[in-house]
DNA sequence: GAACAGGAGAGTC
DNA sequence: GACTCTCCTGTTC
């Protein structure tokens, strides 16, 4: 991808997550550094259905609650090989099999290290690929318009409760804000600017981890995820109710605002009516939408037969007429 | 007070 | 023209 800033990240010891992918974030990176586990200024109060992977909560939560194997595999490490000679010989020295103990030790948290960076990976472009298919726009930031541009920031605010910046960075492209150093950032916001660096430097690793890693590699880690973005891809007007639709089949990232009641009848219930239409608004670049907006819509699909009120009327909970 | 229902006009593609 | 947004009034929960 070539961008700027990217020089500096070098490969070291402590950066498995450049061993994976040498053009990852610095700022991603620094999750393995478990003796001093603070998350980087530009991701602190990451919420976790976001960046699943990255905000430390989720990290012990992904290693520990989602992944027994990997404690298990950490308090009880794996057998030894089994000894290539005949039992007769004898048993090495107190050093010596202190050295293989460690070396095996070490080799299964090689092992648990590799997974864990594969999992944060993948749910980090899952995200990125969800971002997309909401917002509809590219993958790749440099591909980015001025409209996606501020549909991006429009999201980054919202998603990370972050006050008005998209205003101090309009009539930028994609391809501007990528070349813009992270000081560069600091000058447009002197405070978010370095937050907004670091979200934007996770697209940017990446839209280069999928440039070097094409979707037939991948299949068995998100095959679903990624074509949904190559499907939605190049940019196409969506419906309200598709984008409804669209949040309800991702239940891992927007079952707190809206979730299926009766996914077989297509009832689905809005838990979070301001955090949908904010949503909604975000996705139609209309910052004015609100659910009394958003409502009137979902009510204009009544007469056209797409949805409609479910047999017991209840609050906030629709139905489609033909379920998904 | 929030959600719901529906009329009506305007904007966008 | 289809679709959605926006504003509105009145009703229901």
């Amino acid at each position: 991808m070539g961008s700027p800033g990217r020089e500096h990240m070098g490969c070291t010891a402590h950066s498995p997550l450049y061993i994976t992918h040498p053009h990852i974030n610095p700022r991603v990176a620094w999750l393995e550094e478990a003796e001093d586990i603070k998350p980087p200024r530009g991701l602190i109060g990451l919420p976790e259905v976001s960046w699943p992977g990255i905000y430390v909560p989720c990290y012990d939560r992904l290693v520990m609650e989602e992944n027994p194997w990997v404690l298990g595999m950490t308090e009880a490490p794996a057998p030894a090989a089994p000894p290539s000679r005949a039992p007769e010989v004898s048993p090495p020295a107190p050093s010596q099999a202190q050295d293989s103990s460690s070396e095996v030790e070490g080799q299964v948290e090689e092992r648990c290290l590799e997974q864990v960076r594969t999992m944060v990976v993948g749910e980090v472009l899952k995200d990125v690929d969800t971002a997309c298919k909401l917002l509809n726009i590219a993958p790749d930031p440099l591909d980015w318009s001025c409209a996606h541009v501020q549909k991006w920031l429009l999201w980054t605010e919202h998603l990370y409760k972050l006050p008005q910046v998209s205003t101090m960075f309009q009539e930028l492209t994609g391809r501007d804000l990528c070349s813009m150093t992270e000081a560069h950032f600091r000058q447009h916001s002197l405070q978010f600017g370095d937050v907004l660096y670091a979200h934007l430097d996770i697209w940017r690793s990446a839209a280069a981890m999928k440039e070097r890693c094409p979707p037939e590699d991948r299949k068995s880690a998100d095959d679903d995820s990624w074509s949904d973005v190559m499907c939605n891809y190049p940019s196409q007007p969506i419906h309200l109710w598709q984008f409804l639709q669209e949040l309800l089949l991702k239940p891992h990232n927007y079952s707190r605002c809206i979730r299926w009641l009766n996914k077989e009848k297509g009832i689905f219930k809005i838990e979070d009516s301001a955090h949908v239409a904010r949503l909604w608004g975000i996705r139609k670049n209309r910052p004015a939408m609100n659910y009394d907006k958003l409502s009137r819509s979902i009510r204009q699909y009544y007469k056209k037969g797409i949805i409609r009120k479910p047999d017991v009327s209840r609050r906030l909970v629709y139905q489609f007429v033909n379920p998904v």
